[in-house]
DNA sequence: CCACGGATTGGCT
DNA sequence: GCCAATCCGTGGA
């Protein structure tokens, strides 16, 4: 028995609408992968939203190329890529063919494989709550807590191995806008979508 | 072929 | 708060 039992896995419709629109509705859902026997899961709470036509900042703005050509296929799909040569980061592609847009992951609340993602992360099995709160507050620790790597390029959302459940936000819970974080091109840009005031933002 | 810099993190000051 | 670590995609010569 696990969340995958309870919640309803998303459907490529869901991935192949504008990038704004996923992005706006993608905080609350579940994050799960499936290792084995065991599922990782967790809430997302924080995104950023990047489109390659008017974005300069989207790895797709200067166009197609072997890394980013995830991009340009149709929603559904994982994109992920290396950051500063240490640490990965993984996106959910959106829209219709060619069009180049997706969204970062950059922040969950765990719910199952706690222990397994504090293995993953911190080499060891029980946290301190400064470390709990520090386990996937950000998109290279999701990354890392999740045990995702460049080995799940491209893998379908829609299939078994990593994908979205369905969830309603918690009640009082709300989803508030702002500048992305860390880029210099089209900063000004407000698409970053996050819960307010959830303990696993990457920032307040 | 080579130089540059980035959607980050963690450790040190 | 600042900065090093560390890789490779990208673009110019």
């Amino acid at each position: 028995m696990n969340i995958t039992h309870i919640k309803e896995k998303i459907r490529r419709e869901f991935y192949q609408r504008d990038v704004l629109t996923v992005a706006k509705e993608l905080p609350g859902k579940i994050l799960v992968k499936k290792k084995g026997k065991s599922y990782l899961s967790g809430r997302i709470v924080e995104v950023e939203a990047y489109d390659g036509e008017i974005d300069q900042a989207a790895h797709s703005y200067l166009g197609r190329t072997k890394r980013n050509e995830i991009m340009f296929g149709e929603g559904g799909y994982l994109y992920v890529y290396l950051s500063y040569g240490v640490h990965f980061c993984c996106n959910v592609v959106t829209g219709v063919k060619n069009k180049g847009t997706a969204i970062l992951i950059r922040a969950v609340e765990p719910i199952e494989g706690i222990g397994i993602m504090s293995k993953n992360r911190f080499g060891k099995k029980s946290l301190t709550e400064k470390e709990m709160n520090n386990l996937t507050s950000g998109p290279g620790k999701v990354c890392k807590a999740f045990g995702i790597g460049i080995s799940h390029y491209g893998i379908d959302l829609t299939g078994d191995k990593i994908f979205l459940l369905n969830a309603d936000l918690k009640k009082g819970e709300k989803i508030i806008s702002s500048k992305r974080i860390g880029i210099t091109k089209s900063a000004h840009l407000p698409w970053r979508f996050f819960i307010k005031n959830n303990p696993y933002l990457s920032r307040k």
